[in-house]
Parts: C-alpha cells; structure tokens; sequence
DNA sequence: TTAATACAAAACAAACTGTTCGGTTTTATT
DNA sequence: AATAAAACCGAACAGTTTGTTTTGTATTAA
C-alpha cells in the first residue's frame, strides 16, 4: 500500500479516535474529522464513502489489532480457533485492553462502547461457535445453542463493558473470574 | 394537557415511529419526521428540543406504557416495586410485547433496537435493585452486587432482543424459561 | 525520467438545522 | 357569545453539512 495511502488513513483514524474521545459519534461531522486530521475534503471521501464506512473500518482494524496481538498471531485471526484455551482467550483480551491502546480506549469509553462492542460482539460469537459449540464443549442444557452463544457473548461484552466504564479497577483476572462465575455452569 | 398538544405529541410520536421502522435513526432527518407528522416546522420545535430529546420522551413513554399495562398500575410505575413475583414481572413484560404495540416493535425491531433497550435495560436495573438486592434475594456469591445486578439486567434484555429480532416464534413462558435458565443459579 | 496515483484547494448544489416573524385556528374562561 | 391565551402554520432566514467536481501540484513506483 501507498506510503501516503497509509499515512492519510491514520491521520484519519488518529483524528476520528480523538473526537470520539471527546464527543459522541453522531455530533462528529466530517468537516471536524478533516480538520483534525489535516486532509482534504476530496481525499477523505476517497478513502471513505461516508462516516458509518470509517467507523466501520475502525472497528474492523482495532478488532484485528486486539486479536492479532492478544493471541500472537499477526496477519491472521482466521486461525485464532486452534489450539488455545478458552479461559486464556478471555484473559488475553482483558489484558490487551489493559494495555490502554489508545485508539481503543477512545471507541470503548464513555457514550461510544456500544458502536465497538456490537461489532466486538459479533465476532466474538463466532469465536465462541468455533471454541465451543462446534467442539461439544457447551454443556448440555434445554436451550437453543444460538440463544447460549449469544447469552455467554453478551455476558462477555457486558463484563468489559462494567470493568471500562468504571475505570478497569479490576485485574484482568478479577474480571475473568467473575465472568466465569455468571456462565461456567453453561460452558466450559 | 390541551386536546391539541396531545394531538401533535401523538402525530410526531406516530411518524417517528413509522419512520424507525424503515431505517436508521442516524439517517432520519427533522424535516421527515416534521413532513410524516404533517405538522409544522416550528410546531415540532415548540415540542422537542431536538431529534435526540424526542427519542427520549418516546422511550420514556413507551416505558411507561409497558410498565403501567404489564403490571395494571395506571400513572404509577413507581408502586411498580410492591408486591409482585419477580418471574412474573418478566413474563408480564414478555406477554405485553407480544400483543404488538406498532410504536414498541418499531423501536425493538431491526437496527433500533439498541436504543430503547439500553434506556429499559437502566430501569430494570432498578427494578431488579427494589426487588432482589434490597430484600436480599439475589443469592449470595463471590460477584459485587453492582455487577450481578448489570448481569441478570443485560440477560433479560438480551433475551428480548434474541426473541425479538427472530420474529417472536417463542412463547413469552418459553422464553422466561430460558432466561431463567441462564439466572436462576445467581438470583430467584 | 516518465506515467500513474495520491493529494490539496476551492467552488458547487442540495439538504438539514434551528430560529424568527406574521397570521390563523382552537381552546378555555367569563 | 365574546374574549384572551395558547397552539398552530407557512414562509423565510442564515449557517452548516454533505458529497461532487474541477484544476493543479507533489509523490511514488516503474
């Protein structure tokens, strides 16, 4: 890819991030965005068709940065469903989030969690699907493993969600355990 | 409240609704919602501060709605905490949505979902608080109150939303069942 | 070096926002 | 029935946002 390519895109998600850090989503117009990031009207709508693409693409690089580097696997979380353990994933990820990168802290706190945590959501279901349901290792119960998957990753997305918003007061630990506590009876 | 304002309220209210139901709140504008209505442009700002201050009082008044039918406690939801079975709370709120109120599905239904369901999920945070915690019926566990509380919250509002978003083909005790199966061990 | 590509700056029409003004209809009061 | 208050409408407004186009410059890869 274009070294200048490159270069405008992070501008742009660099931009974007401090924003949201300071304002919600739907206040932001993309006259602010360019003019944070320093970059032409014309440039901006070559690289993003509207403001959803960019959040959308966001989301898309900050989900793969968490997974590449929480589980060690760069240029590939298609393989993060071999070999590792379930708890260990959890604590992988609330440990990366620890780290306070902070593009994702920006997505994560205050009145924009639910934008990222949808779509951190819908990943993680299907991380859960392949970890879990497609291996027997959800335990057996009377409910529709669509309605469990969905139920363990809410609950997941719920944890983080509590642990940011008050501040990660919490060991990543901590907060795996708790987690662990509310759905261990379901799956494991 | 003048026959005429209650009038406007509903014909906004009405259209708003409508318009929710074929897209995204993002993508509506004042000037469709002021046009669907058939009312004048000063009249809705003489109503609603903004778009955002009228998706409030939208939920506020569904809330109510639902509240007040489940439960039969006409204009007073706060007496909503005397006297009544906790599953049954849950599946008189299940058997409410299920006679589809137009204005209630269109909030719940497809992308919009997000929006009412975080402003009923905080009620029922208090509710669950006034009925559970205070009579010291959540079961005792290792998780801080706080947290168990957000959790059986986040649970039953995702069990709507899952029901929901596959077009309600479940019965409202189904549904209860599978929600207290994923709870029941934390609180009953 | 050359040709393609990425960028900037400015201007554009169209739409939306929130407010103001003058005038009409409805409601409650007497 | 008469009147005053309140709610409404329509039109116009300045300001902003959006997405596109155009013209020209700088960077990159070949």
């Amino acid at each position: 890819m274009d070294r200048r390519q490159r270069k405008t895109r992070d501008a742009i998600f660099n931009a974007f991030s401090r924003l949201l850090s300071k304002k919600n989503y739907n206040q932001i117009s993309v006259q602010e965005i360019i003019d944070e990031a320093n970059v032409g009207r014309t440039t901006f709508y070559a690289h993003f068709e509207t403001k959803d693409f960019l959040l959308k693409s966001l989301c898309e690089e900050l989900f793969d940065h968490i997974i590449d580097t929480a589980m060690g696997m760069p240029h590939s979380h298609s393989r993060l469903t071999c070999g590792l353990e379930a708890d260990s994933v959890f604590l992988h990820l609330l440990r990366h989030l620890q780290e306070n990168d902070l593009n994702i802290l920006a997505l994560l706190s205050s009145e924009n969690n639910e934008i990222f945590l949808r779509y951190f959501k819908s990943n993680l279901k299907k991380l859960i699907v392949s970890q879990y349901a497609e291996k027997g290792r959800l335990k057996k119960s009377n409910l529709p493993e669509d309605y469990l998957v969905n139920h363990i990753s809410s609950s997941f997305v719920e944890a983080v969600s509590w642990w940011i918003t008050r501040k990660m007061k919490e060991t990543p630990e901590q907060i795996t355990e708790y987690f662990l506590a509310t759905v261990d009876m379901l799956a494991l």
